[in-house]
DNA sequence: CGGGATGTGTCGCTTATCCGACACTCCGGA
DNA sequence: TCCGGAGTGTCGGATAAGCGACACATCCCG
């Protein structure tokens, strides 16, 4: 975990062209905005912000994940146990962004979302899954965080589909049985 | 009026400095805050600082000038006769500005702070009275405006020492016949 | 079809900012 | 008295940001 001191300059030009394309893209769609949009709402020249970024997809996707890992670190999971309550947290996080999304008009973009998610679900699972289970072979624990972070984005599918229970409500049901599986095969 | 455009670099980096100032003189006074206290809030290189100031009191004065150029501005003048409208909301827009100023504690700096004052009035009045006066020579406009910006600021002072009326009341007396001196005088 | 308008991604050069270091001053305590 | 810490102002070299220009793609309108 070494952290590389980064520039101020980088920080700073970074922050001000992910605040106004999120700016933008809460009256605009994605399709609709260009860079030119977005380099003049930020006051930086257009040059400098392919030095930052590949395109305009590329910053879809660091914005997004920037904006769900604040959701999904806002509980602090590195120092808790990977419990029910846990689970559910992240569940509800998930759910919450995908609502905030769905007000800000990413149509025809939901895959670049969906891999998003569970890109930063998996990091988040790796995160207590090494904590936890430190001694376990690396693989097996990078394959669980890849099949938990699917899960539970399938989940929050599932969920969106047929909307009735509360996000806190749907998962009741199979957490247990799910996290007991989990305990009984990795403590083997 | 030819404005070179500056490099946008520079005018976000002076916002920076000039607001962060003014977010520290709300919490310590003057004498307080260190070169360093700025550049940290304003996340910039202390080398940065003297790129753009000749020191902490360079700073003090342009952020001041700035402040009240702002207040001062904000009727648009520059449009405007000269008439006891005009002179009595220069005259609130400058006790309104000594007003805040005592609340961020800059005690020991009055008179760089007067000095200011009578420089951002006579830049006002300078241009009011060219564009209403422009046929009269330079030299009687300027000394004109000399003389209307220590009068207007030596009432302020007066104000505050005695103050018991509303500032808005105060010229009242006064202003009706500096003004009819004035045309006088001007239109021969 | 053609051409103008708009957006994209890249380039070389200039300039503002960053960084670390330096010498200097001031000041309170050992 | 001397010392160390903290603040100041300046320097040279490295690097990010700005600028204008370019080739290319797309689209729309006459």
């Amino acid at each position: 975990m070494v952290q590389v001191k980064t520039d101020p300059r980088v920080v700073r030009t970074r922050k001000l062209i992910m605040d106004s394309f999120i700016k933008l893209s809460e009256s605009k769609e994605f399709r609709d905005i260009t860079v030119k949009d977005i380099t003049t709402e930020a006051m930086i020249n257009r040059a400098t912000f392919y030095y930052h970024f590949e395109d305009i997809y590329d910053l879809l996707e660091k914005a997004l994940s920037e904006v769900l890992l604040i959701n999904l670190n806002s509980a602090e999971y590195e120092h808790k146990k990977l419990d029910e309550d846990v689970f559910n947290h992240l569940f509800k996080a998930v759910t919450d962004f995908q609502q905030s999304l769905s007000n800000r008009c990413h149509r025809g973009y939901e895959d670049t979302i969906a891999q998003i998610i569970r890109d930063q679900l998996e990091v988040v699972f790796n995160k207590m899954l090494k904590a936890q289970y430190g001694l376990e072979k690396e693989e097996t624990l990078k394959t669980t965080a890849v099949m938990l972070s699917w899960g539970l984005y399938g989940a929050s599918l599932e969920w969106k589909r047929n909307g009735t229970a509360a996000p806190e409500e749907f998962l009741k049901t199979a957490t247990p049985f799910l996290l007991h599986g989990l305990q009984f095969d990795l403590q083997k």
